[in-house]
DNA sequence: TCTGGGGTCCTAGGACCC
DNA sequence: TCTGGGGTCCTAGGACCC
């Protein structure tokens, strides 16, 4: 039989779930900035109406968006992946074959459904009735073809957000208007690349009759994506949530910061977080990479450093890992550097089961993880960070990020529920 | 004054070994 | 004067994604 594959993916995300708490809002030019109000990671349709573009920094365009009367939000990560796990609960009601692709996507496998797109128009409807989120469908026989009927669904309000791209028709017709940059996985290299071969939309690079070149120069994946536009699935869906290979944490800092004390209290932080993660899908690291840099953006001469350590033994203890982040710090460190971003990284990453442990290190081992268990707890029902070890410091966080823009914590923190009517 | 963060996959090339 | 070849493993970096 052949494979059918939906792509459902929220509106502006993250603009949506503000708005969703400010209907005030709605039909308005909104925006959320990333961390440290930053630039724009998400925007409403009559934001990009104006002229703001993803990616663009939010000081550069604040004239703009003044002019405009834009609301702007700072990033509010625990409201969004709250909302996200509404819209994948719902989403999963209509297939057994789900996969959560990003916090505001996912593929479904709908093969063997009759009526597809009177079927992608109920996954929409229910999705918006129940969460309040409003979403785009796409769906097509290959996941790179469900995203492009995604993208057709999204740019053509026509289509009132669901497209089917089944039939060979229609299909033919829909490549021929994709640019090859707007296909799943083609960047800006392939997209140059692409053009030198004169392949200039889907629908050509789909008939491009020499697979040999395509493979020598955009590799195995270009092969398959090339598959894949032709209606053959060489994507799988990923129905299990896989685990982390690495955990990465790092922050660009609200203020630039000189000593080594406060590096080493952001370091603290970061290593703390990541560990937590760690913890949450019960692996261990056997590596720990830090990093610290200026900016990019000054014209004073750069600093990157960066290093790794190979941990004696696999470990998702935050205090033998912020240990080991210490001893490479001190390495690192110089003085007299106005440092700008600092973060870590875990590696190495596997399951904890599998941990060889000498006997020697079993006391310790049992300990190490009855009070990090205990930490998780305390700081899964008080909130993120209300329990850590004493170097992330309490006070003085030069380094803290800004956000002056927080929407409240409308469904995570009761003390934010006050005043809003319900 | 102010420019994000977190991932994965793939390949080329170096190190090393026999 | 003439200076192999093949395999594996590891890492850095490119490319791309949301």
């Amino acid at each position: 039989m052949n494979k059918v594959f939906a792509l459902v993916d929220c509106n502006a995300f993250f603009c949506s779930c503000e708005i969703l708490f400010r209907p005030d809002l709605i039909g308005k030019p909104v925006g959320v900035l990333s961390n440290n109000d930053g630039c724009f990671v998400s925007r409403t349709k009559e934001l990009k109406k104006i002229g703001v573009k993803m990616g663009d920094p939010y000081f550069k365009v604040k004239d703009l968006c003044k002019k405009h009367n834009v609301t702007v939000f700072s990033s509010n990560f625990s409201l969004y992946t709250n909302l996200s796990d509404r819209v994948m609960a719902v989403l999963s009601q209509f297939s057994p074959l789900m996969e959560v692709y990003s916090v505001d996507e996912a593929f479904l496998d709908l093969t063997g459904q009759s009526d597809l797109r009177n079927f992608g128009a109920k996954i929409k409807r229910a999705v918006e009735r129940n969460t309040g989120i409003p979403v785009g469908v796409g769906i097509g026989s290959t996941k790179t073809l469900a995203k492009i009927a995604n993208h057709i669904a999204k740019k053509y309000p026509a289509y009132n957000g669901v497209v089917e791209l089944t039939h060979k028709d229609n299909l033919d017709k829909a490549l021929s208007h994709i640019k090859v940059n707007d296909i799943w996985g083609v960047g800006k290299a392939s997209t140059h690349k692409l053009h030198s071969l004169k392949i200039y939309t889907a629908k050509d690079y789909r008939d491009y009759k020499n697979d040999r070149l395509i493979k020598k120069i955009f590799t195995k994946v270009g092969l398959q994506r090339k598959d894949e536009l032709s209606g053959v699935s060489r994507f799988p869906l990923e129905v299990t949530t896989k685990k982390k290979k690495e955990i990465i944490c790092s922050r660009t800092f609200g203020a630039p910061v000189f000593t080594k004390e406060s590096l080493k209290e952001s370091v603290a932080n970061y290593v703390s977080s990541a560990c937590e993660k760690l913890r949450k899908q019960s692996s261990v690291c056997g590596e720990i990479t830090v990093f610290m840099r200026t900016s990019p953006f000054k014209s004073v001469s750069q600093y990157y450093a960066m290093d790794s350590i190979k941990l004696l033994s696999h470990s998702c203890d935050t205090r033998v890992l912020i240990k080991y982040a210490f001893i490479i710090l001190e390495d690192l460190y110089q003085s007299g550097i106005e440092y700008k971003k600092a973060g870590i990284k875990l590696s190495e990453i596997r399951d904890k089961s599998h941990t060889q442990l000498s006997l020697f290190e079993m006391t310790d081992f049992i300990s190490s993880d009855h009070l990090m268990k205990a930490m998780d707890r305390v700081n899964t029902r008080e909130g993120s960070g209300s329990l850590k070890t004493a170097v992330c410091g309490v006070t003085n966080k030069a380094w803290a990020m800004n956000r002056n823009h927080k929407s409240k914590r409308f469904l995570t923190g009761w003390n934010d529920l006050k005043g809003i009517s319900c």
